[in-house]
DNA sequence: GCCAACGTTGGC
DNA sequence: GCCAACGTTGGC
């Protein structure tokens, strides 16, 4: 089992909506780095860092895991969508997703600056500056001191 | 709202 | 295939 950490804006789509609907197509990616690694990586019961961006407080807001592999993602085909791909066709799709399931909201944010405080999370991308690749790949060892921060 | 960093586009 | 221009991300 591998894991991942995922960003997602909260106004557009939080935790909270994942909650409500169970699970959900992660659709709307349009970069290829993370489009590869949705089609080619990521696999059934892997686990999901659930991280909010560009709002007040950016952290990992809880946990989610794949429940659908590869597969084309509809809004690239959807004229009125802001997805829209006018150079995707239905034989031959540009963009892929997965879908992901509800596992758990952390009871508060494991918050970016907390994040950046530890020494082992360090080599996180996450962490870097200047990234703004929004699926990441995490190590079992930064799987395991991230869950460790969560009741502390 | 600013702006650094990065990815993508398109002319050549 | 290079690279300047442009658009987007995302923290602050």
């Amino acid at each position: 089992m591998k894991y991942w950490l995922m960003k997602s804006e909260p106004d557009v789509f939080s935790i909270d909506t994942l909650k409500s609907k169970n699970t959900s197509g992660w659709d709307g990616v349009r970069n290829y780095m993370a489009r590869n690694y949705m089609r080619d990586n990521m696999k059934m019961g892997d686990l999901i860092f659930f991280y909010h961006s560009s709002c007040e407080i950016p952290g990992i807001a809880g946990i989610a895991k794949v429940s659908r592999e590869s597969h084309p993602d509809p809004t690239q085909f959807d004229s009125k969508s802001d997805y829209f791909d006018p150079k995707a066709t239905k034989e031959t799709p540009r963009w892929f997703m997965v879908d992901v399931e509800f596992v758990e909201k952390f009871t508060s944010i494991i918050t970016l600056s907390t994040l950046k405080s530890i020494k082992e999370l360090e080599k996180m991308p996450l962490v870097q500056k200047g990234s703004r690749l929004s699926i990441n790949p995490v190590t079992e060892q930064e799987f395991q001191t991230i869950i460790s921060l969560k009741n502390s």
